[in-house]
DNA sequence: TTATTTTTGAAATAAATATTCCATATTAAT
DNA sequence: ATTAATATGGAATATTTATTTCAAAAATAA
């Protein structure tokens, strides 16, 4: 039988390459076969089974557990869930690194710790979710609107606040509007036809602002909506609307991804603006 | 019987979102929640047990499979084929070619890449930076204090906002100072001994918050300061502060990594508070 | 070559996982 | 308030999937 070997085996992907690389030689024919394989397509072994996995390997089924065994683990099973982890993490150079020493710490993580991750991951996975288009096409809306106001309750205050300091250091013209004290109607009423509604809005979602978007949106005032996802009520098929997801640790969700996204939107909307006014002056 | 949806449903996940959300409204409630969870962890679908995600869900494992089956899928399996597949296309963490390739090429990057990059890279270096034992000593004055006073402006208006409504939700008594129209004298004056200011203040220094600062140092009452380096006007030798750099994009700085630590420092506050609470209960 | 060890594949088994079914609870309609 | 319709949880079942076993094939050593 093959020499299992002793020490435990790495818990995290990119420790088991190397690891991968001293055993190589020591290992058979159909061992090495799927080695190889394993390296070069990683997501195959987190998402297949054994079965469609040594098809694809060209080598039997036993040969996979036979692998897993061999380089230390209790068998495929065990092996699959590392191979799974790395997936769950996004593609973050910087948090590659500090991943590894995290774990190789072993210890138990500080807050610090728990929460610089999380953030980390939401904004990686921002980038991802988030398209360039998506972003310029709701700018263009705020740029082109004459007066933008921003609603938002609870923990999208945040970003209200930060949306309406940032927009109007850039010269966009824009008012908060959860602070005022009028009805919903009344807001809605101060809206115009070429005024825009930008609203934010997480779960649980405030029905304040939710019934604000549906008024503008009967209304046909134009409505840019930040929120959490494509479920929240507030995100329409008719308008636009930006996605960004935070990373939840033990019940808290932050803002990190959130305010980077709101930067953008005011950035790229003070850049269209620009390019909007120099037109309109030649 | 849930009704079944007889059209064929996506194949792809992006196409899932907008299909879910059309069908959303008409799902009984436990299927919503499945729905929601779906779209907020979507790597937990693609790569859990139904038992393992029903149990995070809080839903019973047939829930799992009604959900896949009332949007129309054959069963769960067939549903979560779906997520994988999304999750193939992600761009790896351990794929090295597209990594090297993005940086060498050195493209012009995106607006959001750009940002995103700053914002990872502040947040990587706030975990570097900020101490386990120096957040620990902060939460501790916070948590001791009777009330906490909470001021700053401009653009650290966000960070006093998201620092109240998280201290509020976990049970720490706090209040907006910058907002009333006292002068900062009868601000100072408002801070009883027992009370502690949490004072919030980026470059440049906005001379009111540094004001405030001087007056209750004076009066000895604690001052807990968050502000971007040592430097600042805002912290002192004597008192605790803690300090986060925004990494900077063409003049603009975001607030992700301080939003990061803003969250840190509210949570372990709660924590610390919550242990002092336990020992006076008994 | 022959004996011995190692590797391999196929089938049997064990484990896990998804799915179905049904009694009960909940909600909606009359 | 009563009835009907729908939704839900838990247990039973079917299915899939990993793992083990063992005989045969290679490879290695004598």
């Amino acid at each position: 039988m093959t020499k299992v070997i002793q020490v435990a085996p790495p818990r995290v992907f990119s420790e088991l390459k190397p690891w991968l690389q001293d055993h190589y030689q020591d290992l058979p024919k159909r061992l090495q076969s799927v080695a190889v394989f394993a390296m070069h397509n990683p997501d195959v072994i987190a998402l297949n089974t054994v079965a469609s996995i040594s098809e694809q390997v060209g080598v039997t089924p036993s040969a996979m557990v036979r692998f897993a065994k061999s380089i230390g683990y209790l068998g495929f099973s065990d092996m699959q869930t590392v191979f799974q982890e790395s997936m769950r993490h996004m593609p973050q150079p910087y948090s590659e690194r500090l991943n590894s020493m995290q774990r190789s710490a072993g210890q138990a993580q500080t807050v610090l710790s728990q929460f610089t991750q999380a953030a980390a991951n939401s904004i990686a996975r921002l980038e991802q979710s988030v398209g360039e288009s998506a972003l310029l096409k709701a700018s263009q809306q705020l740029a082109q609107a004459r007066m933008v106001y921003i609603a938002g309750q609870g923990r999208a205050e945040p970003v209200v606040a930060y949306l309406h300091y940032t927009l109007v250091k850039l010269g966009v013209q824009s008012v908060v509007l959860s602070g005022s004290h009028h009805s919903m109607a009344d807001k809605a009423r101060m809206l115009k036809s070429d005024d825009l509604l930008l609203a934010i809005s997480f779960s649980p979602y405030t029905a304040n602002t939710r019934e604000l978007v549906d008024i503008c949106l009967l209304n046909s005032t134009k409505v840019v909506a930040l929120t959490d996802s494509t479920l929240s009520p507030i995100a329409r098929a008719d308008d636009f609307h930006l996605e960004v997801l935070e990373e939840e640790v033990s019940g808290f969700r932050g803002l990190s991804a959130t305010m980077c996204l709101a930067l953008c939107l005011a950035v790229e909307t003070g850049r269209v603006r620009a390019e909007l006014d120099d037109k309109l002056n030649r």
